[in-house]
DNA sequence: CCTATTGCAGATAAAATTTATCCATGATAA
DNA sequence: TTATCATGGATAAATTTTATCTGCAATAGG
């Protein structure tokens, strides 16, 4: 069971660009830079968030990405699907069948229980996901983190955010 | 986010052996048959499961597998973490200090807020699978389940499993 | 003892997935 | 018109997963 580093790439970049105010957006190659990380590659990922209508993104120079809707609204589990894609972790190949006593198919209508319980504790997981929301984390970082790298943030959002001509969502 | 075909495998591999009377055994050859599975694989993932102490095995003819303590014991959990490993899905790379503007490192004492939150997922994830035993999951075959699968792979047991000379752990 | 069966470790390889880069294209602000 | 930026596709490198094989140690049964 392992996450892509793309997951903790994308959190990282929403989380950043719920402090950019109003409409403003955030090219990606600043996202990249922030966290030092490919821009080629984060591009996918970003592209990604904005397939799932999580980020919504401006082509063109002082283009970039935002967030598609309110930080409150945007929590873990949704970007960990967008990320991850929502298949469940756990694939039931139905193994059950394959044993060397062929029976028939109507033997087995009823979900196998092995699967069962191992989408119970996912569900379980999903729903502990959810319960964080893109607010959530940034409030924590602005109280419980560092104010150095706080601050540091702040002045890098501040210098990479580009203002947008007319709104379109929700102006700040 | 993804689990391997092994935990599968594993999990009914246990549930079968979990069928087999007092300290008898079953080779892996016949688990691998009983699921239609590559023996040559299958016998790593029994072996990770040897490793944990969840199942135990018995070298020589009239060797195999028997699970390593009663099946009340031993949790999906157990199964999952000795196949997949014990580390976490979401692995932080702290790319929060990657960025442009280098910081003391005084101001990453304190853990990330996205690490935290992703790992408290994990917990609840672990925390259900624990909660599901390997006799919840017979339990729930022998009474929900077809009782022509559940026949056919009592037969299967039966025909395949070695009674040993003399008894280690548990006598039935 | 001998032999056949079985688990075990290691080397190896095939396949799939993840990670990463590049380029051509389209949009648009200046 | 030009420079900036997102997008999509093609491609390739790296890593992980899946799978097989071989030689070795243990042992029940004759």
């Amino acid at each position: 069971m392992k996450l892509g580093e793309g997951v903790e790439a994308a959190i990282h970049c929403a989380a950043t660009l719920a402090s950019v105010e109003g409409n403003s957006t955030m090219p990606g190659a600043a996202l990249a830079e922030a966290f030092g990380l490919s821009p080629s590659y984060l591009l996918k990922h970003l592209n990604m968030l904005s397939a799932a209508r999580i980020l919504e993104s401006v082509p063109g120079p002082a283009g970039g990405y935002r967030l598609a809707r309110a930080a409150e609204r945007i929590t873990l589990l949704d970007i960990v699907l967008a990320i991850e894609g929502r298949e469940p972790a756990f694939r039931c190949g139905e193994i059950r069948r394959n044993g060397p006593v062929k029976i028939d198919a109507s033997a087995y209508v009823k979900p196998c229980g092995i699967n069962a319980a191992m989408l119970k504790a996912e569900r379980a997981y999903r729903a502990a996901l959810a319960e964080t929301t893109l607010s959530d984390i940034v409030a924590d970082y602005a109280e419980e983190g560092d104010p150095r790298s706080f601050a540091a943030s702040c002045a890098f959002v501040a210098r990479h955010q580009r203002p947008q001509k007319s709104s379109s969502t929700k102006p700040a």
